[in-house]
DNA sequence: GTCTATAAATAGATAGAC
DNA sequence: GTCTATCTATTTATAGAC
């Protein structure tokens, strides 16, 4: 039910989708809705907590192994880029939350943005730490990381609405070609210059 | 009238704002708007085309100029990030229309869109042509451009809000770094590997 | 061209039976 | 826990005076 409810708020953003529909796709009433959740707000707040508490789990995971800096990047980008594959809503969900500012999300969520944000920079410390990556700005590095990841899960979104293949911008690109270029281009941007 | 509207879609969204409200900043009445366009749709899509004119005319002469082409994609990246200086609700908007997979864009508006990324693609292939760039796919290295500088407006917007100035993923980012960032990420992705 | 007033549809939310 | 029916507020859109 968190699934439907999750894909049609990514369609269609918090306005764009009635508590209705999301009772008619989950299959329930409305009125059950608002016995499990006191509104609107709080269903969707839990959803985008959800999905972010899956997201947290994972890349922290990854930043705490043991393994040497460069691995560990390139395995947080192919994470990100399989969680976008299993939960297509995910990135678009993430990104318009983002675009919105974010202010619908309650300080648990914060917190879980937060530690997806400090996973990341904790490898590129740590990477810089034995000298296997230079100095950059955190902040930037996490956008540049994440930022085209989320675009192009969006541009994909985009690609399969009607009358838009013919396009080169919304040519189809496989998520193993993702993953390899975004792997090349973060460790690009950490790399020691000669 | 058009930035007072642009802004207020940019912060909430095409079902976030209300035609009243956009009577309201843009200080006339309600039914005027309706003398003007034929319904809110109408309104917004003027809105996000006269926004991406700019864009396509300015990108579009960055990419006929005769400079060399390491040299027009860091201006092509700079020029970016001057029209989100100048027009804070840019990125934004274009992000959030990405985002919902663009289900409102007219056909004027893709091929506006598509000018833009054509502007991209030809600075890169003929730097490619001159040898001064690497083979990579266009698509994904437009959205390893564009992606983390929309990624950033978004974070900008997002660490206005209250109660965030505390958080490390919210700290403030000057222009001229993240123009000077951006660059440098672009140029690494495209430069012939030793 | 610009306004007031209002129609018509939709949305969030709740009461109350079962 | 789950439903039907309904209230209330909001929103798009228009009619019609000036």
């Amino acid at each position: 039910m968190f699934q439907a409810a999750a894909a049609a708020f990514s369609d269609r953003g918090f306005d764009g989708v009635g508590v209705d529909e999301i009772a008619a796709i989950a299959g329930v009433n409305k009125a059950m809705i608002y016995y499990h959740f006191t509104d609107k707000l709080e269903l969707y707040r839990e959803v985008v907590r959800d999905m972010l508490r899956d997201a947290s789990v994972r890349v922290t995971a990854i930043a705490e192994s043991d393994r040497p800096a460069p691995l560990r990047l390139e395995t947080f980008i192919a994470a990100f880029v399989e969680m976008a594959d299993a939960r297509p809503w995910f990135p678009t969900l993430m990104l318009r939350e983002m675009a919105e500012g974010g202010p619908r999300l309650d300080p648990d969520t914060l917190v879980l943005m937060r530690s997806v944000f400090v996973a990341f920079a904790r490898i590129v410390q740590e990477g810089q730490a034995t000298g296997a990556f230079r100095s950059v700005n955190l902040v930037l590095a996490y956008m540049s990381t994440i930022g085209p990841l989320l675009l192009n899960a969006a541009r994909e979104r985009a690609a399969r609405q009607p009358g838009r293949s013919d396009l080169p911008m919304f040519v189809e690109v496989p998520h193993a070609v993702l993953a390899a270029h975004m792997q090349q281009v973060a460790l690009d941007m950490l790399r020691i210059k000669p």
